[in-house]
RNA sequence: GGACCUGUGGAGCAGUUUGGAGUGCUCGCCACCCUGUCAAGGUGGAGGUCGCGGGUUCAAAUCCCGUCAGGUCCGCCA
């Protein structure tokens, strides 16, 4: 049906005959001479009809959007008709012959990048979304991040594995979607959360090096950077630890940036502890493109008269300030609204500062303040003239998260995050449980007080595998994380790879011999016929990709997403169910509650 | 479960603060003209339940209540 790619075609193709099929992207009509772009998955080329002609009379009537055939003749462009935007500028296709394969009605919106269009409307029209360049970009750039983590996964020896997606609920973690069983009413499967156990048990199979790109679905709420079904590298391997997995994913990130972006990466990445980030960055994930650091201010205010300050120190909790290079400039209605938006958090409020030129403070609260209290905080954040300090006080891992959350919104609202830059983070050493107060887990009672930070199948640092249930506060585990630029990329740990620690950490977490039994039986009888060590790890792939084209969110990666309400607005995913299909799986539908 | 933002011809917006005739802009669409454009140009034209329902009012795109849809976030996400 066609020759060449409308895109390909150069000078060096002049004189050739070629066939092409595709959209028309546009359509300039001269009366006389008729300008078609022509464009394919490779790219565009100008065609030109002579409308007098029978053979290319059609030239007339078509449309943005019909899908067409033409021959022609590749031609050099007259001299100063050259278009330098065109890769294919320097020629033109002189047709010979115009067939249309199908027309097309007006379309819903513009392909075209520049224009901002709905949200429900694209996903409505995913196929003509996916026409714009954008977006067609995007998914050639996924497709060649799985190629390069392929190449870079065999070349390592891993074995590519399917796991079953129709598999068994677990009882902890995220809700489960459920896929009622037929043959076994009253019986329902799982569609997996991640294939971990699937991929422990590989281990003990012998498959040493383990990897898929696998689809994982959780049934939680939606976000920016979260589907209900997205796409993990799920890899693990045995006779391992931390270093082999930190090594294997470095060489893969950097060959991705190299191959996909032609960047280059600095490797290895620097690390930092949890309990490092927290206490810097107020977050498990620190965005390091940019400074700003939280600093505590507990021994600053240790006898202060400022009464909120007090009160809360008082009361066994910290206060932390974020001082914001040149926030002098933000005016009392801006300091309002970052109130305004900590109070929506759930936070008391938030106090602030503006450092005059004389290193005074200029603050609601300085009146309060004693000429040490003030020095202290210069000193202790690094704030000076011109710039501005806020201060949160409260419960201390409320109050970090609070003033971290703080930090990257103000910085982007102020402008003050670098592009361009990419900024790798190991996170490691992450507490094995934390504590209830800070979790509305309803898993936290039977914990006794305390809830599993990673998963259950997570190793205990060597350090507290004899003793983790004595002092589950300062437990550490083989758990780490990637963390580019603030976002979450890859989880994983060494895992535990001996029955009776797995039961006592089952037990711990207030899960009897029984109910492992029934729910991990298979696991933990997998480990009683010779189980190597292992350790693994899991990048999304979604956030990958949504990273390396810059986009805002992983809809945009995802050639078929679903909305914040979890609907498909192409196919009116989900759909309802008739009685006769609850009947053949032996379901029946409850009504809706009322609201009260 | 909660907070906030958005919803106006096919698309993107303005109009809503301070109620007064569906008013305006850019693009698209249709017809005609046009032989070198490349976001072609020119002339003319069509196209509207102002998301939906209720209320206030002489009068509602505009004010109030509810509701639906999309988005961002909190909770949630081992």
């Amino acid at each position: 049906m066609r020759s060449h790619g409308a895109g390909t075609l150069r000078s060096a193709h002049a004189g050739d005959e070629v066939s092409l099929a595709g959209w028309i992207d546009t359509r300039r009509d001269h009366g006389g001479v008729v300008f078609l772009d022509l464009r394919d998955r490779s790219g565009i080329v100008q065609v030109v009809a002579d409308p007098s002609v029978e053979a290319t009379a059609e030239a007339h009537r078509l449309r943005p959007e019909w899908v067409v055939r033409i021959t022609g003749t590749v031609v050099e462009r007259p001299e100063g008709m050259v278009n330098d935007d065109l890769d294919t500028g320097t020629v033109e296709v002189k047709a010979t012959g115009i067939e249309v394969l199908s027309a097309a009605d007006t379309l819903p919106f513009p392909i075209a990048d520049d224009v901002e269009v709905s949200e429900d409307l694209r996903l409505r029209h995913r196929y003509v979304d996916l026409r714009r360049p954008r977006m067609a970009r995007n998914l050639a750039v996924r497709s060649q991040v799985i190629r390069v983590i392929r190449d870079v996964m065999h070349r390592h020896g891993f074995l590519d594995v399917e796991t079953p997606t129709l598999t068994r609920p677990t009882p902890e973690g995220a809700r489960d979607f459920l896929v009622p069983s037929r043959l076994m009413p009253g019986h329902t499967y799982a569609l997996p959360q991640s294939p971990q156990l699937f991929k422990q048990l590989l281990m003990v199979a012998g498959v040493e090096r383990y990897y898929q790109i696998a689809q994982c679905w959780r049934d939680e709420d939606l976000r920016a950077d979260r589907q209900p079904q997205f796409t993990q590298l799920d890899l693990e391997l045995s006779f391992g630890d931390e270093e082999d997995v930190f090594a294997l994913m470095e060489e893969m990130f950097a060959e991705l940036w190299q191959e996909v972006l032609g960047e280059e990466l600095v490797t290895p990445f620097p690390r930092m502890t949890f309990h490092e980030a927290m206490r810097r960055f107020g977050t498990d994930k620190p965005d390091l493109r940019f400074a700003m650091e939280l600093a505590d201010l507990d021994e600053v205010f240790a006898t202060t008269e400022v009464g909120v300050f007090k009160g809360v120190l008082a009361d066994d909790g910290v206060v932390v300030a974020l001082a914001v290079p040149d926030g002098g400039e933000l005016t009392r209605r801006e300091f309002d609204a970052w109130t305004d938006w900590a109070r929506a958090r759930g936070a008391k409020g938030l106090a602030w500062a503006v450092v005059e030129e004389d290193s005074s403070l200029r603050s609601p609260l300085a009146k309060f303040m004693s000429d040490e209290e003030i020095a202290g905080i210069l000193a202790t954040t690094g704030a000076g003239p011109g710039d501005c300090i806020f201060f949160g006080a409260g419960r201390e891992r409320f109050t970090r998260e609070l003033m971290g959350a703080l930090r990257v919104a103000v910085a982007k609202d102020r402008g003050l995050v670098p592009d361009g830059r990419w900024e790798f983070l190991w996170v490691t050493d992450m507490p094995m449980f934390d504590a209830a107060e800070d979790s509305d887990d309803p898993m936290a009672a039977v914990a006794d007080g305390w809830v599993p930070n990673h998963h259950p199948f997570t190793s205990p640092a060597p350090e507290f595998l004899d003793d983790f249930e004595d002092r589950p506060g300062e437990a550490m585990t083989r758990a780490y994380d990637i963390v580019l630029n603030g976002v979450e990329l890859a989880s994983g740990s060494v895992r535990i790879h001996d029955a009776e620690l797995q039961r006592r950490v089952f037990r711990f977490l207030g899960i009897s011999d029984e109910e492992a039994e029934d729910k991990f039986g298979f696991l933990l009888r997998g480990f009683q016929y010779g189980v190597p060590p292992h350790c693994g790890i899991a990048p999304g792939l979604d956030r990958i990709v949504m990273l390396m084209t810059g986009e805002p969110n992983i809809r945009e990666v995802i050639p078929f997403p679903k909305t914040q309400s979890g609907a498909c607005l192409l196919t009116d995913a989900p759909a309802p169910f008739d009685d006769a299909t609850l009947a053949e799986l032996r379901l029946k539908s409850l009504p809706k509650p009322a609201k009260d």
